[in-house]
DNA sequence: CCTTCTCTAGGTACAGCGTACGTAGAAGCG
DNA sequence: CGCTTCTACGTACGCTGTACCTAGAGAAGG
């Protein structure tokens, strides 16, 4: 569930260090050393002791390095375990040490998996990414297949509330990220978009639909807040300060389907994407 | 500057006085744009006293009631402080503590003026809404006039770096943001539309800004972190098991200027909301 | 085999957070 | 003048993320 551009602005210089992960890479990333490519990174001085600082993408660092005794625990079992807690009572109830002990073990073990609490988050975020049913390849129609992954991505969302909040906030980029981000890319391909176009057009999709979802999590978090919003809201109207306002609200009908709302405007953002662009 | 949803660093939803939302397994149930969902309760008449349970919404809250000493500051400078902060340090580093140290106050004095922090948050989001110079009138032409609610829009963002994560955070509704709707109504009032579809419209146009706004601040916020998510897709582009998100690559030219990619999609957003409704 | 070194698990501790509660006094209303 | 209601503010509690430390597990090199 990527909702990110291609890096705009100021361009990578240097960087002190970037430890190349010395042995196994990680499962999902192939084996394969990094031959051009990779304009990030210094060779790391050999026979130095201990690389002094570790990469801060969490998918950069191998999950297993080989030594020592075996991890009691796995990336896939952590984000479990704190997709279930925040699943059941939020995601302010996800606490390094709620995780540790869901999982049975020390809060400060849990650090030995996860440096710090945004990568926890990370893990989580890919983690759900993962429930994604993508088909094997474009079906040829290019809105049919935008529609289901917006649906899916609309009942991820509402399967796990707390994952609008979570992609607004940061970025993912994770393995299923990639996986998803590849996907989509190939099935606006028929558009004749560039590359950077299809990131962007990525970009607006799943704002929108991430958006959509938080909406209507805010929403059906407190009646009392929103009974006392309409009544501020018809307050404000009846001031005759917004009259426009006060104009949409008597013409507003009924309160619509929110699931035809959201057809009625990813309509709108789809036809925006498949549009050629207007000058590049 | 209306939209939808939680803070980096330490983020959250879900407050402990509400400790019951959907639980796990049907959380479908939702309601929509501000319509007129469920009439609950009204809006206090004026001359109502409320002893037993104060209103959930600050702007519901006189902010003085004539009783007692009068107080020592206002909405308005604490939410400046507050400003002032965040815009130097940063949101995380908006406490009560440290806003009411700003004001020269006990830390608990700032209970008086703000129940919660989160009304903290709603009232620094307010005052930054009105930083927007909204003409009197609509020009005629819609289009140059949502763009210029746009540009505003980002500047107001890139001026409080803090803002989009606010804004995607929580639904603003302070009179600035009345203010805001209104005005947004009466522009979008020439195409025709009823009034609930301008204001989805404006969800959606909102929406895109703030996450644009938002995308550019993490993008700035870390050097080191933007190389390595470089070096990151570029070797999951060689690794060959995303063929297309590999193609892009290939295909981007140079990192594009960010404004220009601002206006790019803006216009397809602002093409999406004038054009007529496909089926309604 | 043993040594050595790296890794893991876990405990303790600290600074900071939001805020419940209680007390003291000021200012408007009867 | 009370009476009531407000403001100001200190103390304290439970919680957070995480820096730092101690043991001990187990692979690698001899």
């Amino acid at each position: 569930m990527p909702s990110s551009k291609p890096p705009t602005g100021s361009e990578s210089r240097k960087s002190p260090d970037a430890p190349q992960q010395p042995g196994k890479p990680t499962p999902t990333d192939a084996p394969q050393q990094p031959g051009k490519p990779t304009p990030t990174d210094a060779p790391p001085p050999p026979g130095k002791p201990t690389p002094p600082e570790a990469p801060e993408l969490i998918w950069l660092r191998p999950e297993r390095t080989g030594r020592g005794p075996r991890p009691a625990h796995s990336r896939d079992s952590i984000a479990t375990a704190a997709i279930g807690i925040a699943d059941a009572e939020g995601l302010d109830a996800v606490s390094m040490r709620r995780v540790a002990a869901a999982l049975g073990a020390g809060t400060m073990s849990l650090y030995n998996y996860v440096p710090k609490k945004e990568h926890l988050l990370d893990l989580m975020l890919d983690a759900v990414t993962g429930e994604y049913r993508l088909p094997p390849a474009p079906s040829g129609d290019v809105r049919a297949d935008l529609a289901d992954l917006a649906h899916q991505q609309l009942g991820i969302s509402r399967r796990h509330p707390w994952l609008p909040a979570l992609l607004l906030a940061r970025p993912s980029l994770g393995p299923n990220a990639l996986r998803y981000t590849d996907h989509f890319l190939a099935v606006t391909a028929p558009t004749g978009l560039g590359g950077g176009a299809r990131m962007e057009a990525m970009a607006l999709f799943n704002g929108f639909i991430t958006q959509f979802a938080q909406f209507e999590q805010t929403a059906a978090a407190g009646a009392k807040w929103q009974a006392e919003l309409v009544g501020y809201l018809g307050q404000a109207a009846a001031s005759g300060e917004f009259p426009h306002l006060a104009q949409a609200f008597a013409t507003a009908g009924p309160p619509a389907d929110p699931d035809k709302a959201f057809d009625r405007t990813l309509d709108r953002v789809i036809s925006a994407i498949l549009t050629p662009a207007t000058d590049d």
